[in-house]
DNA sequence: CGGCTAATGTAATCACCGGTACGTTCACAT
DNA sequence: ATGTGAACGTACCGGTGATTACATTAGCCG
């Protein structure tokens, strides 16, 4: 957060500002080892604030967990199926989620980082919920749609196929590091980012229009 | 740890011990988040031995994280390709590394918190990375073999697949809790694994066979 | 046995870190 | 213009947590 506006006294601004801070902060240290101090020294304001917006380390997790699930628009909405075909629909949002989550890094992070802790925060934040509703009633539609047409295997539901999508994507940011040690692929690599892309859009298209591997819908 | 041998005195043993907890702790807090304290709390030995025989958190960490990637053995040791045909050792494969992934959900944390740090960690533990090697080296024999009879697309290579089988696998444990919260399944539901397991078997199964997107090897 | 070192226990130290007490200043309403 | 509360700053506190100084014992080797 370099400076921006120089405005004094502004609650909005300053409240933002730490937000968008101890987003940055917790996204690259994890929520024990980041530092209250670090926050606010980024900050043009003080560690006081903190206090007064948010009331606590804890708190402002809390508040930086909302903010960020809220404000990360599911790939699902930007998708407008339309008349596509199915098929080339879901090789869309898969494409669609993988830029998705390439370009947000800080918010994949602080799922892991979510995850390390058991989900304990996010439980408390029931309200989330609703948010990816809508997202797989999208994707849902185009699977139902695909299936009239018998272009779309059967045994398989929406989360099924988001499940598999996100999977590929979130590995790619969020184990960025190891993998990249262990194989010396740095699966972020601009160069190779279409070809990346192109294969999760090859792997759903194949596997939805392949025939189901057991007869009949086995999705409990 | 709970008791097990009441000798006295066995460096082996105290080390072996003070390395195993120090395991279950850090994959279940964190590095930061977790207290040299609790580690040596327990154990039947004290904190003192800690630096005794690791020197620093941050060595008995590293040591931990080391003895974690070389006690793994890469599912892909136990895929005995012999003269499967290539498509159903692929699938195998895939199944393996679902449950391997499954029953090693410590491992699986450790990769998340070493990702939350960047990996500065990993990236001084240089020998780690001939390990996978020749657990590479088994899948691409089996690709190669499949190109040769012309039922494996020509446009992917064995990291590529190592990569679509792990990050679904991984996923699984280490999104367990803010997927279960936000879509209402338990990943690691026991009625769900012979469900999840088959899909990356299929989706696999049917990416490998279909035919490539584009004329042409794309890999690079 | 005597002694010598590896192994262990106890009790501190010291920095760091989340949180707060207290005082000040801005800006808006009247 | 000025009273008033919201917004902010400074300096500090108290606990915690990593690390260590020092004392002790166990076991082996001769």
């Amino acid at each position: 957060m370099t400076d921006t506006t120089p405005r004094r006294r502004d609650a909005e601004r300053t409240r933002a500002e730490l937000l968008a801070v101890a987003t940055e902060v917790f996204a690259a240290s994890g929520y024990a080892g980041a530092r209250v101090d670090d926050i606010a020294d980024r900050t043009r304001t003080t560690k006081r604030m903190i206090y007064y917006y948010f009331g606590s380390k804890e708190k402002l997790y809390l508040a930086v967990l909302e903010h960020a699930y809220r404000g990360i628009r599911a790939a699902e909405h930007d998708l407008h199926p339309g008349d596509l075909p199915p098929l080339e629909a879901v090789r869309r949002l898969a494409e669609l989620t993988y830029d998705h989550h390439l370009s947000h890094s800080d918010f994949i992070r602080l799922v892991s980082i979510e995850n390390i802790h058991h989900g304990q925060y996010i439980s408390r934040l029931g309200s989330l919920r609703e948010i990816n509703r809508d997202a797989l009633g999208i994707l849902d539609g185009v699977l139902a749609r695909g299936r009239e047409q018998g272009v779309i295997r059967d045994d398989v539901d929406a989360l099924d196929v988001h499940l598999v999508i996100s999977s590929y994507c979130f590995f790619q940011v969020a184990n960025r590091h190891t993998f990249g040690h262990l194989f010396d692929r740095d699966l972020l690599d601009p160069a190779l980012r279409d070809h990346h892309r192109r294969i999760i859009g090859d792997v759903v298209a194949a596997w939805l229009s392949a025939a189901p591997s057991v007869p009949g819908p086995a999705a409990s």
